[in-house]
DNA sequence: TCTGGGGTCCTTTTCCTT
DNA sequence: TCTGAAGGAAAAGGACCC
């Protein structure tokens, strides 16, 4: 019988900030953001003191307000406290200071979320080494073959789980077992926090087909409002679909899972290992930019976002056979433009020179509010013939933004 | 009015070749 | 040389997730 697991770390930004900084319990806190112009229009750093000092004696009064926040930022997550307010993950950070003025402001720190990731992960494998990264704060863990992975349908290894990973990193997480993948997400927020759910196939109609189908990973907005204009709303509605039907309504491919998933198959394995399959750098600017009147400073962004794509090459040990941009421009439309290359690049210079051909069959009439650089195909280093050709192009020639 | 940054995967469109 | 069909690859866009 197939046991797999998947694991979810309670509210894991919060969280982790909340270990930090134990004064901020209870109240609203607000974790987002990014870049804060000051008063005089230049970036804040972080307020706060760095992680040399003591950080949790600090006072209140040394944490940011809200209702300073003049940037263009979205929250990544709000404490229960915040919540109260109509706060909500996705929602700008300037509405959100009309919402809650008085809330605490913490700049995102993924280096810090990062290492707290790893160990959770390091003690997961260290009980059960066939383990699928999700993401920085979930994993599917395969229960099958481990030794008492079966007792009580998986529940004892989860309880184990769970206290190691509160013994390491004092945090807490859910977990729900199930025959497949699929199941064991649903059960996973079936009780949160700290909770641990076990679901069989049995359990299919009784707890499953009530849920609404936006309860589906890889049912999102879009799909939700179509279904809910057919009619259908809950799990159990779209189980009942003819799957034919599905098909002509959604496609092939997704009516196809829609039908199987509303029946809890999914035969999915746990991936132990995945190559990343493109690496990408965007940033949204502090106000838009127009490709003539801003060049300076669009190239300027332009070459650093293929700098830091040039380090992530190297850290990843990847050269890249695609390259592309992408533009936002001031009415939040996006565009795409891609280049296959002949040889794989690894280069700064080489990704701004190509990146910078694909640019000139972009329309850039309008103000731009984001530039992103894509790279695609990534071949290891170790792949490559021995005599590695990488191209090595100085961008001699001059592109829009240069 | 506001809407981050990194990803994956799928569908549709476009372009090229036979 | 023109026209059209067919198929594949590349390009573009979009949905979704954390």
């Amino acid at each position: 019988m197939r046991r797999i697991a998947h694991l979810d770390m309670d509210a894991f930004f919060a969280s982790v900030e909340l270990l930090r900084y134990p004064q901020l319990k209870g109240l609203p806190v607000v974790i987002g953001g990014g870049k804060r112009p000051d008063a005089e229009g230049s970036i804040a750093e972080d307020p706060r003191p760095d992680s040399a000092r003591a950080p949790h004696e600090w006072s209140l009064d040394q944490f940011q307000r809200l209702r300073n926040y003049t940037g263009r930022g979205v929250i990544t997550t709000a404490t229960y406290e915040a919540r109260k307010f109509g706060v909500g993950s996705a929602m700008g950070m300037m509405k959100a200071a009309v919402l809650c003025p008085d809330a605490i402001m913490l700049p995102v720190d993924h280096a810090r979320y990062r290492a707290v990731s790893q160990r959770f992960k390091a003690v997961i494998l260290d009980i059960a080494p066939v383990m699928e990264n999700r993401g920085i704060d979930e994993v599917y863990i395969d229960l099958t073959d481990i030794p008492g992975g079966q007792r009580e349908a998986g529940r004892v290894v989860a309880r184990l789980i769970q206290k190691e990973i509160f013994l390491a990193t004092g945090l807490t997480c859910s977990i729900g077992v199930a025959p497949n993948k699929l199941m064991a997400k649903l059960a996973s927020e079936m009780d949160k926090p700290n909770g641990i759910t076990v679901l069989s196939m049995a359990d299919l109609a009784p707890r499953i087909w009530p849920l609404p189908c936006r309860a589906l990973n890889g049912i999102g907005p879009k799909s939700d409002a179509k279904l809910t204009a057919l009619g259908i709303h809950t799990l159990g509605d779209l189980a009942a679909c003819d799957p034919q039907w599905l098909i002509g309504q959604f496609g092939k491919s997704y009516g196809q899972w829609l039908h199987q998933s509303a029946h809890g198959i999914d035969e999915r394995p746990v991936q132990t290992n995945s190559e990343p399959v493109s690496i990408s750098r965007e940033t949204t600017f502090e106000r838009n930019l127009h490709a003539k009147r801003d060049r300076d400073a669009l190239g300027q962004i332009f070459t650093t976002l293929c700098e830091r794509l040039a380090d992530d090459l190297v850290r990843k040990a990847v050269a890249a056979q695609t390259v592309g941009i992408k533009l936002r421009d001031d009415r939040f439309k996006t565009i795409t433009r891609d280049l296959s290359l002949e040889v794989p690049i690894r280069h700064a210079a080489d990704i701004r020179y190509y990146a910078g051909q694909t640019l000139k069959r972009a329309p850039l009439d309008r103000p731009l509010r984001l530039l992103g650089v894509k790279l695609g195909k990534l071949v290891p280093l170790s792949a490559l013939p021995s005599q590695a050709q990488t191209s090595r192009r100085v961008a001699e020639t001059g592109d829009l933004f240069t």
